[in-house]
RNA sequence: GCCACCUUAGCUCAGUUGGCUAGAGCGCCGCUUUCGUAAAGCGGAGGUCAUCGGUUCGAUUCCGAUAGGUGGCUCCA
């Protein structure tokens, strides 16, 4: 294209972008509901272009998901593939361009049903069944919105259901939409997935088309350039270019092997982790990686959890796995001596590796592994002494995420009615009490999550999020009455009487593999000072031996002081070696010559987001390398040379 | 495990609508150069086009299975 040809294409999509700004700025002040309304009619649209181009398609359900929506849709033996996207958004435009009105119009439940059924719509009719039946639809993963129901004052009283119709196409909704098809914005189809009718593995399974949406091209464009940025801090992606892990085929999936870079980072967030365990009151100790099974009989696991890596042995009758968590092996430290209630509260921590066979599809990167290392603890308490030691432990959580300077969110996961839960229920509310009110009074920005608790308890989980905006769990804080009664452990208190403690088990980081994920991600391979693999690296502006021997000497200071430092003496020119050096993200570059040998001092070159003053440094060598070495001893995230 | 898609050199990617010795950049190795804060020059090695099977005169290309991966679903002690 040559600039004649281009010129006016600019300036006309600058004024499209121009108008659809100005149009955008008066839906968000008037119409704060103007975006999903597009979004949840742009999902009807993609079900009227699927039913003309498929017209045995049945339909799911399509509610409006953050940046855009999704429909669910069974083709029988058709699947829609991600190749059928142009010829499915073609229609969408075609529909968009009619303008069509969307009809809102009601029905009484058994002439919806009659509908479904006409319609040969068996997912619909099954919704509206369970709406006649219960008032509600109670499936987990189904957005209440999508269902027509009008459940104000409860339970059972449905008689009438909305339904939205545009053009040729009717469905059960209770809205809102936009007045027509024509007012919907801007959207692009991104993937179809498989996902289980009602979120049930047991039921079958649907096809589920995402798109994403917004108000202007400008800000879907906006949301595409946000994912393109996404990809390139993908903790996949940046391991392997910063040389942080591999993961090896000959290995197995999802069995991530460390390199020394790598290396570092784990063991850097462990002593830390360690560090404020200790200062906590936690003691270490230590359980080999394998067990008998029935250790985990008695503990209720066994039956629970079949995804367990078993370990064979030809020498004797018994059966042994390899350990999938912590708790089990401590109680038996506990219940190796009588405890007295003066001996309580017994913190014990390890920080060790356990290994879950996880089902191939749910393996992702670091993120789920099926080796995982925790920085696990266990504190056995007395029924007075459970707040204290909830809130020992989240003053450490909230120490660990402000030196890491990540935001966190806080779910409680409590119980619900389901009869999967171990353990007396008054036991359970009171447990489920006490850490609501300690959330509370921490002034947690928590949410509430039923049915997300341990079989054996309640917990309080926090998490932190990737680069796409995904959450995942970290640390977590669990009450635990459930353990301590089935291995019988016991303390004698005050009168002699014999007494059961509860569990506090903890985790910090979580999995160190799981952190890493998101941390790769959240600094972009940024690492801070005491993290850092590579703290400083000497570059030799040539390979004179007098060069080559100051450089030696400076490694040499450097390791008295336990700094990490690397010399580039590679045969390349220093602008490259430079270059090699930003591109691997190292704190702290000094490139050293004739210059430097000859005044003895250095003027690091510090990387672009640690800079808090503009000016050039000059400092002595072993001036420069304590200053590194405080930083990282301090952890302070920016440096101060 | 389920659904859709993907797999070409260490990395990032071209390419072959089924046809002789499969390409580039970076990286690596060698030589030249001895250099001052984001890429010096020249040369070289490196690929059974994931694996196995089928169709075909002929398969890296088409089909199937397997393995690994990506995005979801389910699960996550």
């Amino acid at each position: 294209m040559d600039c004649e040809t281009i010129q006016p294409f600019c300036l006309a999509l600058a004024a499209v972008i121009y108008s659809e700004r100005a149009e955008a700025q008066y839906i968000m002040t008037d119409q704060p509901d103007r975006l999903p309304a597009m979004r949840h009619s742009l999902a009807h649209i993609m079900a009227t272009a699927i039913q003309r181009l498929w017209p045995e398609a049945k339909f799911g359900v399509g509610p409006v998901v953050e940046s855009g929506f999704y429909y669910d849709v069974d083709l029988g033996e058709a699947k829609v593939s991600e190749e059928d996207f142009n010829k499915i958004e073609a229609e969408m435009h075609k529909i968009i361009a009619d303008d069509v009105p969307f009809e809102r119009f009601e029905k009484p439940i058994d002439e919806a049903i009659a509908w479904a059924q006409a319609s040969r719509q068996p997912y619909k009719e099954e919704l509206l069944n369970d709406l006649k039946r219960a008032g509600t639809t109670v499936a987990k993963d189904l957005d209440a919105d999508e269902l027509g129901t009008i459940t104000e004052g409860g339970v059972a009283q449905i008689e009438k259901v909305s339904f939205y119709k545009n053009a040729d196409f009717t469905d059960l909704c209770r809205g809102p939409h936009v007045e027509s098809t024509g007012k919907v914005g801007a959207f692009k189809l991104m993937r179809v997935a498989g996902a289980y009718w009602r979120g049930n593995e047991k039921n079958p399974q649907m096809q589920r088309l995402y798109g994403v949406a917004f108000a202007t091209s400008a800000e879907l464009q906006q949301h595409l350039d946000m994912l393109e940025q996404a990809k390139k801090r993908d903790h996949r992606k940046l391991g392997q270019e910063l040389d942080l892990f591999v993961i090896s085929d000959l290995v197995g999936p999802g069995l991530p092997i460390f390199t020394p870079r790598g290396t570092v980072l784990r063991n850097e967030l462990i002593k830390f982790s360690e560090e404020l365990q200790r200062e906590g009151g936690y003691e270490a100790v230590w359980a080999p990686h394998m067990t008998r099974t029935e250790l985990y009989k008695i503990s209720g696991h066994y039956d629970k959890y079949p995804e367990r890596f078993d370990v064979s042995s030809v020498e004797s009758d018994d059966t042994f796995m390899m350990k999938p968590m912590n708790c089990p092996h401590v109680t038996q430290i506990y219940a190796s001596r009588p405890r007295s209630y003066r001996d309580l509260p017994l913190r014990y921590m390890e920080t060790t590796t356990m290994y879950r066979d996880e089902k191939s599809g749910e393996l992702h990167g670091l993120s789920r592994v099926r080796a995982l290392t925790q920085d696990d603890s266990h504190a056995f308490v007395r029924q007075d002494q459970i707040e204290d030691e909830v809130r020992n432990i989240l003053g450490m959580v909230k120490q660990m995420y402000l030196t890491l300077d990540m935001p966190l969110s806080v779910d409680l996961s409590v119980r619900d009615d389901n009869d999967n839960y171990f353990g007396d229920p008054k036991l359970w509310q009171e447990a489920q009490n006490i850490l609501q009110r300690i959330a509370r009074e921490e002034e947690l920005d928590y949410r509430v999550e039923p049915g997300e608790a341990a079989f054996y308890g309640p917990k309080i989980d926090i998490y932190v999020s990737d680069a796409l905006g995904r959450r995942w769990q970290c640390a977590t804080v669990q009450l635990d009455f459930v353990m301590p009664e089935r291995f019988q452990l016991e303390y004698v208190d005050e009168h002699s009487e014999k007494q059961r403690p509860a569990m506090v088990h903890k985790t910090i980081l979580g999995s160190i593999e799981r952190f890493l994920s998101v941390y790769i991600e959240h600094t972009a391979g940024r690492f801070p000072i005491w993290m850092a693999p590579e703290q400083v690296r000497v570059i030799t502006v040539n390979q004179e031996e007098a060069t080559l021997n100051f450089a030696h000497g400076i490694l040499e200071q450097a390791k008295k002081l336990a700094v990490r430092l690397g010399v580039d003496n590679s045969n390349e020119s220093v602008g490259k070696k430079i270059r090699a050096a930003e591109l691997a993200k190292i704190p702290y570059v000094i490139v050293a010559g004739d210059k430097e040998i000859r005044t003895q001092q250095v003027v690091p070159r510090i990387r672009k987001d640690m800079v808090v003053i503009d000016a050039p440094v000059t400092l002595g060598i072993e001036e420069f390398l304590k200053t590194v070495a405080n930083e990282a001893k301090a952890r302070i995230l920016k440096t101060s040379l």
